[in-house]
RNA sequence: GCGGGUGUAGCUCAGUUGGUUAGAGCGCCAGAUUGUGAUUCUGGAAGUCGCGGGUUCAAUCCCCGUCACUCGCCCCA
């Protein structure tokens, strides 16, 4: 058992979670292309330098949450512990700078070394957003409409609700996270191990921490809205005004930062308190530093990612897109069995879903044809093929009729529906 | 990385204050019913009691370690 068992935090997918996945997956696929976004596809792997350098030393998740590994050729390889490095790194592999603005969607596993929770794995998978090359509050708005039109379609949004808040542009930032430090180097001998790192390297992550002695401190501590300069101030009422014309329910929360020096202005967060301590469903930002950062042009960016796992725990059962009912075909006897293949084949080149009854006696195949879930039993044996028929039993019915073999798709799809 | 809880059949769980052969329900297989499902009845298979070590005449039970799950911290999707 203890050989078979699946690596730490990873899980297998199938059944019930198979068919949620796909649900959502599904749902997302649809709101994005309306909201005219192209699918992208980026590698699992990247050098770790692309995210190395695009996270920051600090970060929890480059300090000690990646999977990095040398390869066969010496290369330092990290699997993706999130998406917009890989999206902004294949934007500039791409020229896609001649293209903008670029929308992309996209889906797929990520990869994290943390201790395993529920809804949180260390591989997971996220549906991620991304708009580059637009600098306006539109793409601002339009992302977080793409976010609430999909938990909405997910059918959760009573679930979750939105946090919002502004981190300014670059000066407002520097003039804020300088008041930010002046005010906690006065309590130094109070703030927590953790926060006296941030302080030196981060400081406006300190308003994360949810050390008790820290947020008596965090209270008091200078608010990133009188720091906004004008620019800022437009910004992020034209955000709100938007949002508000859409008529998506928010509140500002003046604590939620993002501590890398290339995010800026907004920056959000749909929150649920349905699964225990893991309370975003869907995180993102505006990150118009990133690519300069990477070593590209200038370049506006704004996406979020939402938690696959975390949406499968909140979607009701009866959204769940289900596959069709299959028609089972049952063969009685040998000459049942030599043109039951040829009948199940026409059924599918008809467009019905056909499973096989394989063996056992009818008894036992109708038995399982009903553990199924089949909608139609097609029993052909020795009497049948005389006369060029099949005998057709509706299971919900109970009811069973003789069809002409060359009927047999015709009268299972009009009877169907 | 830190702290708490849990681990017995495919699933949900009982149980033994340490003592012949470890139980139930559901599920599975077979038969009643070898050309007709859902109900019913009868029978059956299935467990190194997570794994390793220790204490003991004897361990599924007590002790230690370990792995996994789970809850909280941390972090976040």
């Amino acid at each position: 058992m203890s050989r078979l068992q699946p690596v730490r935090g990873t899980h297998d997918i199938l059944g019930d979670k198979s068919i949620r996945f796909r649900t959502i997956f599904e749902i997302f696929k649809s709101v994005a292309q309306r909201y005219s976004h192209q699918e992208i596809d980026t590698p699992i792997f990247e050098f770790t330098e692309t995210f190395k350098r695009t996270l920051g030393d600090t970060s929890d998740v480059v300090t000690k949450e990646m999977y990095t590994f040398e390869d066969r050729g010496g290369e330092q390889i990290t699997l993706r512990p999130e998406y917009t490095a890989g999206i902004a790194r294949a934007f500039m592999s791409n020229g896609l700078q001649q293209s903008t603005p670029c929308k992309f969607y996209s889906f797929g596993p990520i990869f994290r070394y943390e201790r395993p929770q529920k809804g949180r794995m260390r591989q997971f998978h996220q549906i991620d957003v991304e708009i580059i090359g637009v600098p306006e509050a539109q793409a601002d708005i339009e992302v977080l409409s793409l976010a609430a039109d999909l938990l909405n379609e997910l059918g959760i949004s009573r679930y979750i609700k939105l946090e919002l808040n502004s981190l300014g542009d670059p000066e407002s930032r520097v003039l804020y996270r300088n008041a930010l430090v002046a005010y906690f180097s006065d309590f130094k001998a109070k703030l927590s191990e953790d926060s006296l790192k941030r302080l030196e390297k981060n400081p406006m992550r300190i308003l994360d921490s949810k050390d008790e002695t820290d947020r008596g401190l965090i209270e008091n501590a200078p608010r990133i809205g009188d720091y906004y300069n004008d620019f800022t101030k437009k910004f992020f009422a034209d955000v709100i005004a938007g949002v508000e014309d859409l008529g998506i329910d928010y509140h500002i929360n003046d604590r939620l930062v993002r501590g890398l020096d290339y995010y800026c202005h907004t920056a959000f967060e749909f929150t649920t308190d349905q699964l225990g301590s893991q309370g975003a469903v869907i995180a993102g930002g505006r990150y118009d530093g990133l690519m300069e950062m990477m070593g590209g042009p200038k370049t506006a960016g704004i996406g979020w990612a939402g938690g696959m796992e975390r949406m499968a725990e909140l979607i009701s059962e009866d959204l769940l897109i289900k596959a069709n009912r299959p028609v089972v075909v049952t063969p009685v006897g040998a000459a049942g069995q030599s043109i039951a293949m040829k009948i199940a084949h026409d059924l599918r080149v008809a467009g019905i879903v056909v499973d096989m009854a394989y063996s056992g006696n009818v008894g036992k195949r109708m038995k399982r044809a009903n553990k199924q879930n089949a909608s139609f039993v097609v029993l052909i044996g020795e009497d049948e093929i005389t006369r060029a028929v099949a005998t057709v039993k509706n299971l919900d019915q109970g009811s069973q009729q003789e069809v002409p073999l060359a009927n047999l798709a015709n009268y299972i799809l009009g009877t169907k529906v």
